[in-house]
DNA sequence: GCGTGGTTACAAAAACATGCGTAATTTACT
DNA sequence: AGTAAATTACGCATGTTTTTGTAACCACGC
């Protein structure tokens, strides 16, 4: 049987945040209050079942807040938390690093193909 | 392995760094070099075969770097590049972050995410 | 035959997608 | 007026795909 709560909070943050989807919705909330409807429209890619998955997730970790307004049709309105938000800087922080660290090896070639 | 190349840095930084293991190497490489055995050693819980290959991917995205010396029985050194050094402090950015922001709710939300 | 760092083939598990069903109200069509 | 269809944010059942784990084997020199 595992630890619930590991020795070391990087295994924690990770995860949570592991995977392909939790940093683009944070990437996409921290424009402000989006409804789930948005939230596809932004990212077309993901399907209507992780995108409820990855918010109750984002949810449960206090990242994200999910309001729900009584009524038809449904209407469902996510955020970030405070904490989530502290957490948009640190996040764009390794995506500057990705762009500025051994550009060499990254940029193997300026290849277009599916673009999310 | 898929191209590390995409639209948004953060998908292709999380493309590396998701998952379970990558942050703990970096974490257990960032004091000073290592052999194979010594980062088994550090995690026992990771198996052989994930552990090369997750070593592979970090030094495939110029993170870490592989020292191989000749004689037998083999040796090979892993250690940070000037990249994957830049990248420890925004990692332990991170793991202040879960620690500072609602501990409380969250050593709660590790355990449910579990569960799910 | 042990220890080193690997590989390969195969099995299991987790992540992710797809399509159908649901609710109450509004709109559109006949 | 009466019916059909659209809307919204899901849940559920069932794929498929990707990731991770298990176990065995290789190379070599001592």
């Amino acid at each position: 049987m595992k630890d619930l709560v590991s020795a070391c909070p990087i295994e924690d943050v990770m995860r949570v945040l592991s995977g392909r989807w939790p940093t683009l919705l944070l990437y996409y909330l921290k424009d402000g209050t989006k409804r789930f409807s948005d939230l596809q429209r932004d990212n077309p890619s993901i399907s209507h079942r992780m995108l409820t998955l990855e918010l109750r997730k984002l949810e449960k970790a206090g990242i994200a807040r999910r309001t729900m307004f009584e009524g038809y049709p449904l209407r469902v309105e996510y955020d970030l938390t405070e904490t989530g938000l502290k957490l948009i800087p640190l996040i764009d922080a390794l995506g500057d690093w990705w762009q500025t660290a051994a550009p060499a090896s990254k940029k193997v070639a300026a290849r277009s193909l599916e673009a999310v």
